[in-house]
Order: C-alpha cells, then structure tokens, then sequence
DNA sequence: AGAATTAATTGCGCGATACGCAAGTTTCCG
DNA sequence: CGGAAACTTGCGTATCGCGCAATTAATTCT
C-alpha cells in the first residue's frame, strides 16, 4: 500500500465497482438506441434488460424507469462541470472559467466515453419524445447542484450563501437558453453550438461578476 | 349582452369550462391536503377521487398522476406571470417590470383562488417529498415558456430570438436560487422570502439589461 | 323551446411497471 | 483460505395510465 495515493479525490474504485458502472452504462446506452430505433414507447423494460444480459429486476435496481436509464448520461455532466471548474487555474476569473467549463462540454472532449456525437442524437431524441422530458430536467437540476457546490468551493463562500446559487443556476439557464434557441434556428451549418452557448454563458454571468458583482 | 366586453383577453368562458375547471382545482387541492395529512407514498389515487366526488378515470382524465395534481396550482404561475408582465406599464423598464412580477407572486396578491399562504405548505410538502420534484421541475419549465413568450411579445422581438429565452431563463433560476437560499436559512423570521427574490432577481437582470445588454 | 350535436363522465379491463422479499452467486478483506 | 458483505435474480403483488364503449349533461341550431 505504498505506491497508492492516501484517498485523494473520488477514485477508490474496486474492480467491482468498475463493473457496476460499465453495465449501468450499458443499460443505459442499449436503452438510449432502443428508443432511437423504435421509439420510446415501444420500447419495454425487458428488453433493455435482454439487450444487456440481465434481468428486468436488475434493470430496476440500476434505474427506476428506462427514461432515466436513457438519460443518465446526461447526468454525469454535473459532475464533469464541476471537477472541470476545479481544474481550472486558480487566477482566472470566476466568469472565463464558467464560459469555458460550460462551453467546452460541447467541444470535441465534451463526449468522452460515449459514442461519437451522441449529445446530437441525445438532442433529437428528447425532443422528439415528451416523455423524457421530466426526467431531463431531473439531470439539469442535479447538474445545477453539483455546480453551485463547485463555485461555492471555489470562492470560499458559505455553502448556504446566495451567491453560488445564484450564478449557478443563471450560467445552466443560459446554457439553456441557447441550446434551444440554436435548436430553432433550423439547420444552420455555419454556426457551432459551442459558439452560441459561449456568447449566451458570458453574457448572462455579466451581471454577477462584473464591477458591482460580488463573486471573482 | 350589453354589459360584457367584446371578448377581450382570455375569457371565453363558458359554464361548462368553468366547472371544468373548478373540478380541476378540487382534485388539485385534495390530493395536497391528502399527502400533506397522511404522506405522499399513502395517498391512493381512489381516495382523491372521492374526496371530490368523481371516478377515478375521471381524475386520469384531469391529471397523469397525482404528482401532477399536486403541482397543478403551481403550474398556473407561468399564466399569471405572462399576464402581470403584460398589464404592467408600457413605459416601465423591462427588468423593473420583471423584478415586481416575480416578486409579485409572494406578495398577498399572489395566491389568489389558493388557501391562505399555500405557498408555504406546498414548498414544505415538495422539500419533504422527493416524488414532487420531477413534477415541480416541469410546472417550473413551462411557466419559463410562458413567459419567454411574454417578453418578446413585449420587446417585439422574434420568437425565435435569444434574449428572450435567456432573460426569462436567467429571471426564473434568480428566484429558484433565491427560494432555496431562502430555505437554508432556516427560520429567519425578519426576512421576508418577496424581498430575498426581488433583490436576487434584480441581481441577476443587471447584466442582461443595463448598458450594453440588448433588452430594454 | 325542442331537437340534434358535441363534449364530459363513468365502468371495465388490459398491459406495464416499481418494488418487497428471500435465495443463490460473486467479490472483497483479513 | 474462510467468513462477510454486496450484487443479482425469480417471483409475487399493488398500483397506475390509458383505450374503448356506453351513459349523461350541456351547447347550439332551427
């Protein structure tokens, strides 16, 4: 036990662990191209469950619906948002670091570990069906959650206080916002989402953080 | 037929939506006072039904789920804000208009047509009851369209514009965030929830709407 | 006002799901 | 290597959402 880290950070996975995790995402991938293919309701629990190798009771002791199994990927954004903001430089403005940790989820390292351009395939699919709405907006709250706890840590603040709350959920809103509003404007090549979602981050964070503003 | 207006604003209604939609507030309003009173998990869909006097097929036809019964009144937020947005002062700048709507709503004028301060027990029952969240998560969802609409309606723009979508976004996660910081400071009495929302509210607004913002 | 039309409510029943429980199996740790 | 903990599985059950068809109430037309 010499060579290994004394628990630093979230990474004492055992090979059991491991395994839990790959068949929690393969259920949820199997689920997500079911409902590609044939639509969301067509698609039954045991199904999912056969396309994985395992039974409609383990299914459900991974998700209570194949709505959440399909959009747990999403999920794991909250996370990512929040260990990328750690990463950032501890000098740069709360602001920029916002801008680019949200931005940067829809570049080219925004999908690791899942299949090529799947956040388009997520996109359409959520659109196309109102049943995974609700749960879509599960994973957005969560994801705000674990992003306010990220500034808050971030500025020192009190983790009851006003402030990472508050940015927290503007910086999502406008995440938002622009994703829906990309999504309106029918096909248009020339425009990266990545592009539209950082001018929409940074003009909404404007407010917070600029003079006046009481977060860095 | 001389004393009625010439159908301005929403209000074709006829008898028959009105008890419509009185069921619908009945069936509402019970099944909250049923899990306030005995828990959510307790609380049968048969037993709604019969607290207001219909079948139960009557209540799937009004509700999904007795979650969405619940939430219902809360959906109805998203209407009055568009509406209150709408009678506000044509001169008035927008992010005054929308701080006094927002904040409007915790006022004793905001829960016309409710029991007294329903707004207490249900924010209590929904942090009490995890089941609710889902369902909170979509009133608060399409109460953002509402009023997204509203404000473009009122600043002319397009529907498909941006700043729209990202003011009433980032008005809505002002008064969430202010709601829940206002929850952690458990049992302030000296601190009015309207004021925390308003300040909360207009914070966030500033960057969208001052110099430089392109919303007036 | 009276009849026709339209809409709402109800009973019945099916398909699907979420979860508790107990037994079998795999993994972990000393 | 052996015991303990955790994961998986099968089975059974209560609940739910909704489609369908018949009944009842309300609105509109003449």
């Amino acid at each position: 036990m010499a060579h290994v880290s004394v628990s630093s950070g979230p990474a004492p996975m055992r090979r059991r662990d491991q395994q839990k995790e790959q068949t929690r995402l393969d259920l949820a991938l199997a689920a997500f191209e079911l409902a590609q293919a044939e639509g969301l309701a067509q698609v039954r629990v045991p199904q999912i469950a056969a396309a994985v190798g395992v039974s409609t009771r383990t299914f459900n002791n991974y998700f209570p619906s194949k709505e959440a199994a399909i959009v747990f990927p999403a999920t794991m954004r909250g996370a990512r948002m929040a260990s990328d903001l750690a990463g950032c430089p501890a000098g740069q403005p709360l602001a920029d670091a916002l801008v680019d940790v949200v931005a940067g989820l829809y570049g080219p390292r925004g999908q690791e570990g899942l299949p090529e351009n799947w956040i388009d395939g997520f996109r359409a699919l959520v659109a196309a069906e109102p049943s995974l709405h609700g749960e879509c907006l599960k994973a957005q709250a969560a994801g705000e959650h674990e992003l306010a706890v990220a500034i808050a840590r971030r500025t020192r603040a009190d983790g009851s206080d006003l402030g990472p709350l508050l940015l927290a959920g503007v910086v999502l809103a406008a995440e938002r916002a622009a994703v829906r509003h990309w999504a309106r404007q029918a096909e248009r090549p020339g425009v990266p989402l990545a592009e539209v979602v950082r001018t929409a981050v940074a003009l909404a964070v404007r407010g917070l953080t600029g003079p006046g503003g009481s977060l860095t």
